[in-house]
DNA sequence: GCCCAGGAGTGTG
DNA sequence: CACACTCATGGG
């Protein structure tokens, strides 16, 4: 099934590659293809349009693209809202295209927990590997992001066999601790009552309640702290420090949309700065 | 081989 | 509050 959906600005490359999500792989002609739920889709962006394509397609597949690209997000409004601060006011228009992604909350949760100490292509090797095994089969090879009830059905023992370490005990013990609805009961709660909930999960701290909270439960005004951060946080504000200091500095400074400003500094910082190619300076 | 990774948990000053 | 240490492992 193919359909069109009018988003922009929207950088693929920048979006889907930049570690909010885990499932998208770029193709040679820069198309992107992942599983959303239990939809294979495939996009590529034309102009203001993404062509998509859903596989086994249906009523639903529009609106899981639309919704995972946040199309409400009105990204001038939210720049000329952070534009108040020098640092991200001079270089953030050349990441416009760099949108927030919207996960399912239980996949994201998941995802976080198996990020800890982990770099990208492995966590990704992660997250393949626990769809392959308990996941529903979508397509040849192509598998569902496992439900609680049958991610529930892994012992820790099955769980380290694929690869996760010392994660596959966090990951139990989520599945263990969670009813079936208690993350759909989250999505009620103000953002500090639910990055405590989360925070009560094994596995769980500040960062990963952060992701979870940003990325899955939507609330861009999480600011998840991790070393990019840490480095791209002194680097151009001079802030150091704890966490908890960190996360208050960004949060009287960037306010509502926080979590816009992390993912422009986190790219900056990670992509960008290795190579010398700042967009964002304190200059 | 070496270094590091979108950390968390626990224990100690 | 700060720091120290352990956890288990693969990708670059």
């Amino acid at each position: 099934m193919r359909f069109t959906l009018e988003i922009d600005p929207l950088d693929l490359d920048q979006t889907l590659g930049c570690g909010q999500t885990f499932r998208w792989r770029r193709l040679p002609d820069g198309s992107w293809t992942g599983v959303l739920s239990d939809q294979l889709m495939t996009v590529r962006r034309n102009g203001r349009e993404l062509h998509a394509e859903a596989f086994p397609g249906g009523a639903g597949a529009r609106d899981l693209l639309a919704e995972h690209l946040r199309v409400g997000d009105d990204i001038g409004r939210i720049q000329r809202r952070l534009a108040s601060d020098p640092v991200l006011r001079r270089g953030m228009g050349g990441l416009r295209g760099l949108r927030i992604v919207k996960l399912d909350e239980w996949e994201c949760t998941v995802s976080f927990v198996l990020a800890t100490y982990a770099n990208i292509p492995r966590i990704s090797k992660m997250i393949e590997s626990l769809a392959a095994a308990y996941g529903k089969r979508i397509a040849p090879g192509i598998h569902a992001f496992p439900t609680v009830g049958r991610l529930r059905r892994a012992s820790p023992g099955d769980l380290r066999r694929l690869g996760l370490g010392y994660r596959a005990d966090y990951i139990h013990g989520v599945c263990a601790a969670l009813g079936e609805d208690d993350l759909g009961r989250m999505k009620g709660m103000g953002f500090e009552e639910l990055r405590a909930g989360l925070m009560a999960l094994p596995g769980i701290g500040d960062k990963v309640a952060d992701c979870a909270s940003l990325f899955g439960f939507g609330r861009l005004e999480a600011f998840p702290i991790d070393v990019w951060m840490e480095r791209a946080l002194e680097r151009l504000y001079r802030q150091k420090g704890s966490h908890a200091r960190l996360r208050r500095f960004a949060s009287e400074r960037f306010g509502a949309y926080a979590g816009y400003a992390q993912e422009y500094l986190y790219y900056n910082e990670r992509v960008l700065a290795s190579d010398g190619a700042c967009a964002l300076s304190d200059k």
